[in-house]
RNA sequence: GGGCCAGUAGCUCAGUUGGUUAGAGCAGGGGACUCAUAAUCCCUUUGUCGCGGGUUCGAGUCCUGCCUGGCCUACCA
């Protein structure tokens, strides 16, 4: 189909990491497979751009974002800061890195947005939904909890029991919003759905026409969503695509339906398009060169769990808004741990930064590309195979090529003409374009392999030649130089090939052979007549200790995680620290009749907002019920965000004689506890408190 | 419940359109070497190819039933 020395033009994604959490080493298998495939395009040549970006909307940043008193655009900033420091510790190399709340996304949103409206494909629906009246918002399934419909289990999620039946949560018996504890109330709101049916036959002519899937997604597609036709069954109809979530919601509004917002899904995927739009703007190129442009491919590189998103609405959405198709969309499966799915709870959900203080990024990129293929299957990660193989291809094998021959030419670098090797190079090349079709169909366990056996030529190689002996008769110099030269340069040959998953190792033999590895046919000819730098150390052996650190931290982030969820939810730890009764001892004893001076009350904080000027505090004015109102100066900025604080109850000093502040007159205090700054934890009382009442 | 995928040596996997005694790496055993990060090289043990039927001159490979595991099952991000 593409001829290899056809420069192509290729734009390569992965998915976008959603800002609500940590990169973990489940996620690196799709990042450091999209890496890898860039790198090996750009080695061979081809113009390859990988525009990436956060994924940051929706409910979930939204209350994380409440729970936290901070706005989302906080949340979302150190998330993207943290995925960045992470992938730039694993050497991804991606052109830009944007976020799908920017201008770009929300202008591209709103063009294709444009052209759905005009194409018809949009139209509306009342949906009935779980609304909870307390926090103010509608609730996603995995929000709510209660009683299942058919085999009435308490404490069932939202959508499904794990009796197996399924159900829509306005099903559920006494539902339970898990965000505020409350009963929340069905309400209907307009939704806006995109009629997916009307491209069905555009779909099924894109889906199985066998080149832009993998068979198995091909054949999933057909026998979940589209039918077949010509089977007794016939096809099936596509179910409308509900793309609208009413206030509130983190995201961006639709223009032209004011209170409701794109739901996530819709504006995450044009996310791939805003990035490049960015990545294009810097470098002054047009967007259309790239999505709107037959000669440019586009490779999707996406886990099994979105392949619906990818490979029907995407494609859809593409198509009807007039932007190029997907070449080939990659999926793969799932990381396992040790045989078992990862578990937060068990520690075994390895950060990428955990990972990274202990270990080598390059072992974890080598480990993955030797079991990743191009099925959909889960890969594993055994730390005591990653160990092995780590220690005994990479150290063993290849390095060790260049490690016990290097030094024999330091002074004398390599032979000006390559020698007699029995054919080793030769045929080694000869195996670089089977090595390529690997890299490119995605089999890099298959390209691991065929290189791993190129090694295993090579050593033998040397232990026939017998350098160290050939060191010791002076008049054997030229022989030595020249079984050097050859060992080097099947080493070299070996660094090429795995450059793409090895970018680090192919910087060091550039700089040891003095000609940087650049581009794949260097591993065509022999590099002859360098010099030879001293050799240093290329690659430390995995040892045992170090993934044995990793794992204890990781298992001790877990630990902690769960003791402060559970501390949280029901205050049952007994362990706290002692330090807040040193830092803070206790006053002196109090008779009840001085207790008694200080009339505490529950409050209702009914507004708050930044002062002009104040550095710690916010205004807060708060209700005693009735018309009894109290203006108070409270030193909690940095705790707290204003919005996230009105209509909360506090816990309040009300006859503190009032005292004028230089922006004004405080009526009294909000009780509080923490040493300030950020650290201020306010205190609130139970549920069914009213403001007004006197606490005893 | 339905669907997709997988099940080959202790472990990780290769086995092309069915064709001779089923392969590799690691691990295990024995030996060699000492240039190299206890690295390397040579030799070597191990299989009811998940189970049962069927098609065929011939099945790990095709069909079928079952068992086991992973995943998916659209308003979940």
């Amino acid at each position: 189909m593409n001829k290899p020395d056809q420069k192509r033009k290729i734009l390569v994604t992965a998915a976008l990491p959603y800002a609500n959490g940590p990169i973990h080493l489940g996620h690196m298998v799709e990042f450091i497979q999209t890496d890898i495939w860039v790198r090996f395009q750009k080695l061979r040549g081809h113009e390859c751009l990988f525009p990436w970006s956060d994924d940051t909307h929706g409910t979930a940043i939204m209350i994380r974002a409440r729970a936290e008193g901070r706005s989302e655009e906080e949340v979302i900033a150190e998330a993207d800061a943290d995925h960045q420091r992470d992938f730039q510790g694993f050497q991804l190399q991606y052109d830009n890195y944007g976020s799908t709340h920017s201008d770009e996304n929300r202008q591209v949103c709103g063009e294709i947005w444009k052209t759905l409206r005009d194409a018809g494909l949009v139209k509306e629906k009342d949906v009935e939904q779980l609304f909870d009246v307390e926090a103010g918002t509608f609730l996603a399934d995995r929000f709510v909890n209660g009683t299942c419909p058919e085999c009435k289990r308490t404490d069932q999620a939202g959508d499904n029991c794990e009796c197996g039946h399924t159900y829509s949560p306005t099903e559920l018996i006494d539902p339970v919003s898990v965000l505020s504890g409350t009963t929340p109330e069905i309400r209907s709101a307009k939704h806006l759905f995109i009629e997916l049916e009307q491209l069905h036959d555009f779909l099924r002519q894109w889906t199985q026409s066998g080149e832009h899937l993998q068979p198995e997604v091909a054949n999933y597609l057909k026998g979940h969503f589209l039918g077949d036709p010509d089977s007794k069954e016939g096809a099936k109809e596509l179910r409308d695509w509900d793309i609208s979530r009413p206030a509130p919601y983190f995201g961006f509004e639709i223009p032209d339906s004011p209170g409701n917002y794109w739901y996530v899904w819709f504006d995450a995927p044009i996310g791939y398009i805003a990035s490049t739009l960015q990545w294009c703007k810097k470098n002054g190129q047009s967007l259309d060169n790239w999505w709107k442009n037959d000669a440019a491919e586009i490779h999707h590189f996406i886990g099994k769990d979105i392949t619906y998103f990818h490979t029907l609405f995407w494609p859809g959405m593409l198509k009807a808004a007039g932007y190029s198709l997907p070449t080939k969309v990659h999926v793969h499966g799932f990381l396992t741990v040790n045989g078992e799915k990862m578990s937060k709870r068990k520690g075994t959900a390895f950060k990428a930064a955990t990972y990274l203080k202990h270990l080598n990024p390059a072992a974890l990129r080598y480990y993955y590309a030797s079991k990743l293929g191009s099925k959909l299957d889960d890969i594993d990660l055994n730390f005591e195979e990653f160990t092995t193989k780590v220690n005994a291809d990479l150290v063993g094998k290849v390095v060790n090529l260049a490690s016990r021959s290097a030094k024999f030419v330091k002074d004398v670098g390599l032979s000006e003409t390559y020698p007699d090797d029995g054919g080793l190079f030769e045929s080694a090349a000869a195996t670089g374009d089977e090595i390529a079709a690997a890299y490119e169909n995605c089999e890099y366990n298959k390209a691991m392999r065929l290189i791993l056996e190129l090694a295993d030529r090579a050593n033998p190689y040397v232990e026939n030649a017998e350098p160290w002996n050939l060191k010791k008769d002076p008049e054997k110099a030229s022989e030595l130089q020249d079984v050097c030269t050859v060992a080097l340069n099947l080493f070299r040959q070996l660094v090429i090939y795995l450059s793409p998953v090895l970018p680090d190792l192919a910087e060091k033999t550039g700089a040891l052979l003095n000609d940087p590895i650049v581009s794949w046919d260097q591993s065509k000819t022999p590099l002859t007549g360098t010099t030879v730098s001293k050799f240093k150390h290329m690659m430390k052996r995995i040892e045992e200790k170090d993934v044995k650190a990793m794992e204890e931290e990781s298992k001790a982030e877990a630990e902690a995680a769960a003791a402060a969820a559970q501390t949280a939810a029901t205050a049952d730890q007994f362990n706290d620290s002692g330090q807040p009764m040193i830092d803070e001892p206790m006053a002196e004893e109090c008779t009840i009749d001085d207790f008694m001076k200080v009339d505490l009350r529950v409050a209702r904080i009914v507004s708050a907002e930044h002062v002009e000027g104040a550095r710690k505090l916010l205004k807060l004015t708060l209700s005693l019920g009735g018309d009894h109102r109290k203006q108070v100066f409270a030193g909690i900025k940095a705790a707290y965000e204003p919005e996230t604080l009105v209509g909360r109850q506090v816990v309040m000093v009300a006859n503190l004689k009032p005292r004028q502040m230089k922006f004004g007159l405080s009526e009294g205090m909000v009780c509080a506890s923490g040493p300030g700054g950020e650290e201020v934890f306010l205190l609130s009382p139970d549920d069914g408190a009213k403001p007004g009442q006197r606490v005893h």
